[in-house]
Formats: structure tokens, C-alpha cells, sequence
DNA sequence: ATTATTTTCTCGACAGTCGAGAAAATGAAT
DNA sequence: ATTCATTTTCTCGACTGTCGAGAAAATAAT
């Protein structure tokens, strides 16, 4: 249902687009934003005021310029309008970041993983403690954060900011709001890891428009799998999400998953899996919690030099994910596929079963392959990624309160 | 990216929205489209004022009521404000209708199609003459034509109105707007036939807001698989799309399917596929272009009193089936699934495999089956799901152009 | 006839965008 | 040193749109 619209509006929506082409271009002068915009002149003058009163922009006291003429002065998002937390969780240890509305890092640490603990109370309670001392270490007002972004691999229900399934809660619930709810007044955010690495990707192409860009997908290896998907809409807003990729249904015989059923992508494509089939062992065999890296490589040296049950393992790892891909191609439309994580250095191995796996679909039949494309440094993207939405959304908050929210 | 927004952009969202209200709820008096919309009395009298300049809208002259008071007078769409001509191709009939801008059927006839005839010329030919005759026999001027929606079943790109595959002409690509585009300045859709299904599903949905309404999906069972997909983005506008499902990949034991590559859903579930594994053909025969429904039927009751290998084809239909929805529900989301076409009468068959297809996976697990609803009367919701689709954007123009384009 | 009631229409206030031109700020030319 | 050319930024009035309040219209009840 379409919805009803108002003059009010219409500034909300420009306001949102200067601050939206000034966190894309960087500073930019009045004209720029005017040009980058499309708006008139006045306009930008208008809403330039109004988000300089509100205290988000600032001008630049240096002002660039060798030509002549009055020299531009540029803009720019004030660092200390306000702060954001940024927390990864991975599987051994998670990172929190403080970061400032201009998007640079303050402050940053990790903290181990217990793998030993069970249940998600003793995560929840260190996940709380964190936070609180990332505020003290900076010296920083609980009110001065905007926003709270996290991230994790599993299932998400980005709405609600609640972990449905993560490899390592299982269908134990966390639900982030909730868990901030008594003490932080902020905006919480939960998005699933690879999403943000697709979120990433896509804004770095829209940064160039002569690329065209349209829709791509990033799949991330690792002892899980994970996939993105951004696709612009037709009417020009960016979807991205984070479909149950890495337990989609691959074939029965793939065995049991870590997840409890059998033949996800993942007991074939994920580590375990291909260590389960390299070792021949049986295929409904519980897998192992945590598979080291080492061991896996010793399993892709004996693949290059030619054992056959190592390179059946990658081989069918990869015709799992051909299948996966092609189904996701089906079910979405072409675009070109981004691999990431630390599986990606087994990459050769899986290429000729991911090929043949591609190649019995009709949508690959049809419209050819998909560019594949090998994207290291996973969790800069998944950072990037981060910034990119978060500060988005903020940037969302600030168009629609406007300067009205502001006294004097 | 956002886009820039103005005052006249709200007046063309505010008209659209007005007009959408009277195509969901019928005739509505001014008191009426203010309640529907939200938008300002005063605003409501702008909007319709400038409608019924363009001749879109008209006051009816029966002002129905019982009360005291100033009697409502109801606004209604002019019937006679332009036509719409809705093109259904299905394999064996081509089904023309002309209908007015109010959406009442004013002509409507078929023609069989000629299965001796190879390729899409003579097809084109005789699409083309259709169109004409229909214009003849309302005595019509062609500029009074707003749109030809068509629709058929296989894949579709529906901005250009290009056909890329389909079950009667394969790779042959038909590109309906250059077919027209020498007479016919009129806009041209073309539609997957069970997108349509699913968005006359969608809008009926949507007229019963009580019913909280977020995402449907809609499965065809017949000679091929068809699945449409209607959801609410979180901007609130419907997205409809048609993902190639029929021959996304179920798994290549299934067989050779119609368009050439092996493992196809359709391959399983489809007529032929059903036909081929209860009569046990080997999996990689051409199978048949074309099978009656009257053998179908023969196979149905044998798989009814016990016969092994009929009930068996349609086992392994279902569980093409269920396993295909399953990973649907993995890549989008949890929704009700409705189940149309003429391979309805043999669900009972098919739903044991159905849901044991539909149990393997971890979505289903985790969120449990989804809802399942048989809907007979495929053909009434495609026609419906044309008139929803093109009326709404004839509607989405005629707010955009506005009363500027009529002359004092 | 008058009154109460409901609906529709109209008017002025307010919010927003835009184009044009004034004002500002600088380098080049005299 | 002053003037001129050039570029950028700012400001003003016109235009489009929405909204609330109240006037005008049309009918049933009194």
C-alpha cells in the first residue's frame, strides 16, 4: 500500500540525500552538493542551514581551492555530533569498536570467546560489561551513542534485533533489544555477517555509477557459510539481506549438519564437512564443534598432490555450493557472485565442482555463468559494512527529526 | 540511492494513492477518501478536483443514503476514460479481452493456437491481427487503448516485455513492445502468469488489512511449475516477482527436463515428469510435448486403488515439490504458499511427498511447515492479477501526468 | 418554516522548492 | 593600489502543495 506523502516530507527525503552524497563524495562545497544532488541551489542552502543548526554538518574552515573566484567552502559531517558501537561477534572472539558519526575509529578491543560456557547468559552479561567499558575507556556519556550495530553469523531477524540461530547458540534465541533495553536509550541493530559484507561491496560499486550496478551476492566459506545479497529495487533503494543460504537444502546425502538436519549446503561445503568427507567418515556422524585451520590445510596439500579422497572432499564441497548458487540465480536473477572468508585459500580446489555445479541448471544453461570474483579481508568488508548502515541509518534519523527537535 | 523528491512529487504520490483507495474500495464519497487515505479534506477536494478535470474520475450521479444530513456523493472511476486489452497465452488457446478503465469486461473471444506451426513468427502475426480485431469489433480507436498486459507462462523481463523462455517456443526470445511498437503507442506489460496468481492474491489480501498481510506465494501444477511471489517491502510498497522455479534445480536424478538441462523440479513434477516415472520411461527420454489429462487421470486412480509405481511418480512429484519450497522459504522468508493450476486434482497424491520434501530442511525445522491452501479457478486470478497489475499502473500515469496534460 | 446534522467546499496560513539575481570573495589585469 | 573578471554563496519572490477552520450546501427531523 502506497502511502501518504507531505511537503514535510519531501525535506525529510532531500535532507537525507545531502547527508547521504556527503558520506559517499566526502566534503563537498555548496555547488557539489547542488550537482551531486540535483537540487537547486536554494534548496541545498535551506537544508545545508537546518542540519547545521541541528549539528550535524559543520563547515570546514579550510577551504581548498588554486582558481579563482570565491573559493569554495566545504562541508562536512561533524565527528562529534554523536558516536556508534560497532560489535562483531565471530565464533572465538568478539570485537567491539567505537567509532564517531565521521565514521573514524576511537577505540577498539576484542575479547575471547569462553567455549566452555553454555547458554547465552554468561554471553549476554559479558556482551553488557563490554559495552559499558568502552564508554568508560573513552570517557563518553552513555547518551552520546547513537546507535548500537552488531553482527553474527546465523540466522537474523533484523527488525526485532534478534539472533533466531547462530552456530554457536543453536535455536537459543538472543535477543540484542532486549538485552539493552533497561539501561540504552540507542538504536539497535543486528545483521547478519555476510549481509554487511554484500551491504559493503554494494555500496563501494555505487560509489562508481558508470558500473551500472545493479544486484551481486557475496558468499562467505568458512566453518559455516554465508550469504549477502544486495539488489537495487526499481524504485532505486538498496534491498539487502541475508537468506538461510548456508543451511538451503543441498542433497540428502550430504549429511548430517551441525544445525540437526540433514544435507544443508553447509554439511557438504562448510569445514567440517569436507574434513568429514576426506576421512570418510560416515556422514551421519555428529561434526566436530571446531575444526582448526592447519587441519584443513593438511587436507588441501594432499588434494594438490593428487589423494583422492582430499580432492573428492573439496570437489564435492564445491558442486554443493554450484548447486546453491545456481539456485539462488533461479530464484533471484544473474548477478555476480563475490567469495570471501578464509575458505576462499581452498578456492582452486572447489572451483571445478563449483563449475560443475553451476553448469546442470537451466538458469546457467540460459544466461551463462555468473561472474565469480575472490574478495579477501573479510572483516574489513564486514567493518565497512557496518559504518556503511549504521551510520545510514542515523543519517535517516537526523533527515526525518530535522532541526525541529533542536531548541533555539 | 535516494532520489530527489518536490512538492509535485507529493501531489503525484497524494493522486495515485486517492485513486489506488478507489480501486480498493469501490465508490467512495469525499468524507470516505479523506478516512482511506489520511490525507486533509481540503487536500481531498485538490486531488479530486484536478481527477476529474483529466477525466479520470467522475461523481456518480446516484448519491446513496440513509441519514440525515448532506447526502455523500460518490466518486467513481469514468469507465470510459480508456480501455485496456489483456492478452492470457496459455499452450493450447490464446485468450483476448477488452476491458474499460473501470475494469468491466466488454469483449472478449479466444484463439486456438496452431501446435503444426514452428517458431514465433506466425504467432506474432496472428497476436497482431487479434489485436486489431478486437479494436474493430468495439468500433475503437486505437489511441483509446492505454495498455496491453499479456501474460504466459515461463521467464519473463518484465521491463522490457522481452519473453526469454518458455515452454512453447524455448529459447526463441519474443519481444512484445518491438511487436507493437510501429502501431501501438500504448504501453506494453508482460507478465509471468503465476506472478499474477500471486498478485490477485496479494491485493485480495490487502483489502482486509485485519489480516496483517506480509508475503504470499503462489505455486502452479501442471504440464510445468510456476511460482509467483508477492511481498511488502519495508517501504510498504508490494513486490511481485516470478523467479524461475520450475526449472530451478531439484536434483539431476530427476531427469531431462523440457528445456534441456537434467534435474529440473519441473522434470519431476511437471505432467511429463510425472508420466515418465510411473510408467517407468527411462529419465533421460524427450518427453512428451504435450500429455492429455486424461492419462494423468488414468495414473491418479491406479496410484489411488495401490498401484505401486503411480503412487510412487506422484510421491516423488511432491518431494520435488517440497524440497523446492523448502528452499524458497530458505532464501525469502517464512509465507503461506497457495497451490493453483490444473494439477490441484492430484494434491492429495502429492502431499505426503510434499511434506516429507518440506521436512528435510532446517527452515522448515526451525519455523515449522508453512501454510498450504489449495485455490481452484486459476484462470479467474490470472485475468484478476492482470487487471489489479495494469490498472494500477495505468492509475500510477495518469496521477503522474496529472491535469497538466489536459488543455483548459 | 425552522432547526439540527452531515457533507462538501473555500480561504488563509504554513512548509517546501526553484530560478534569478544580488552579494561575497578571490585572482588577474591595469 | 585599484579595478575587473570570475566563481561561489546567499537571498528574495513566485509557485506548488497540504492542512485546519469555518462557511456553504443539502437533507431529515421538528
Amino acid at each position: 500500500m502506497l502511502t501518504k506523502s507531505s511537503t514535510e516530507l519531501v525535506r525529510q527525503q532531500n535532507s537525507a540525500l545531502v547527508l547521504a552524497a556527503l558520506r559517499r563524495a566526502g566534503n563537498l562545497s555548496h555547488t557539489e552538493i547542488s550537482a551531486e544532488t540535483g537540487l537547486a541551489s536554494a534548496t541545498v542552502s535551506a537544508i545545508t542551514a537546518e542540519l547545521e543548526k541541528a549539528g550535524a554538518l559543520a563547515k570546514a574552515e579550510q577551504h581548498v581551492q588554486g582558481g579563482r573566484g570565491r573559493p569554495r567552502v566545504l562541508f562536512t559531517p561533524r565527528r562529534d555530533h554523536g558516536h556508534l558501537i560497532v560489535v562483531r561477534i565471530s565464533s572465538d572472539v568478539v570485537q567491539y569498536s567505537l567509532v564517531d558519526y565521521g565514521g573514524t575509529l576511537l577505540d577498539r578491543f576484542d575479547e575471547a570467546r569462553n567455549h566452555d560456557e553454555r547458554g547465552t547468559a554468561p554471553f549476554a552479561r559479558a556482551f553488557v560489561d563490554a559495552l559499558e567499558r568502552l564508554l568508560q575507556r573513552s570517557r563518553l556519556e552513555r547518551d552520546r551513542v547513537l546507535a548500537v550495530s552488531i553482527s553474527s553469523k546465523g540466522l537474523v531477524d533484523g527488525t526485532s534485533a534478534r539472533l533466531l540461530w547462530s552456530p554457536v547458540f543453536g535455536r537459543e534465541e538472543l535477543d540484542f533489544a532486549a538485552l539493552l533495553a533497561p539501561q540504552w536509550r540507542v538504536k539497535v541493530m543486528l545483521s547478519n555477517e555476510t549481509l554487511l559484507v554484500a551491504q559493503a561491496l554494494a555500496t563501494q560499486a555505487e560509489r562508481k555509477p558508470e558500473s551500472g550496478f545493479r544486484a551481486l551476492a557475496a558468499i562467505s566459506l568458512g566453518h559455516s557459510i554465508g550469504l549477502g545479497v544486495a539488489r537495487k529495487s526499481q524504485s532505486g533503494e538498496m534491498d539487502v539481506s541475508a537468506p538461510n543460504f548456508g543451511h538451503m537444502l543441498h542433497t540428502p546425502s550430504a549429511g548430517l549438519c551441525r544445525c540437526g538436519a540433514y544435507g544443508c549446503i553447509e554439511a557438504a561445503a562448510g569445514f567440517y564437512g569436507i574434513l568429514r568427507a576426506a576421512f570418510e567418515v560416515p556422514a551421519d556422524t555428529i561434526p566436530a564443534k571446531f575444526v582448526p585451520v592447519a587441519e584443513l590445510d593438511k587436507i588441501a596439500a594432499s588434494a594438490r598432490q593428487g589423494h583422492r579422497m582430499a580432492g573428492y572432499a573439496f570437489r564435492q564441497a564445491g558442486i554443493a555450493l554450484g548447486n546453491g548458487i545456481s539456485r539462488m540465480l533461479s530464484l533471484y536473477e544473474r548477478m555476480p557472485v563475490h567469495v570471501t572468508g578464509p575458505g576462499i585459500r581452498y578456492f582452486d580446489l572447489m572451483l571445478p565442482g563449483i563449475e560443475e555445479g553451476l553448469a546442470q541448471s537451466m538458469q546457467v544453461r540460459l544466461q551463462g555463468p555468473p561472474e565469480i570474483a575472490i574478495v579477501a579481508d573479510e572483516q574489513r568488508l564486514v567493518f565497512e559494512g557496518h559504518l556503511a548502515r549504521a551510520l545510514g541509518v542515523i543519517d535517516g534519523d537526523i533527515a526525518s527529526v530535522g532541526a525541529s527537535a533542536v531548541p533555539g
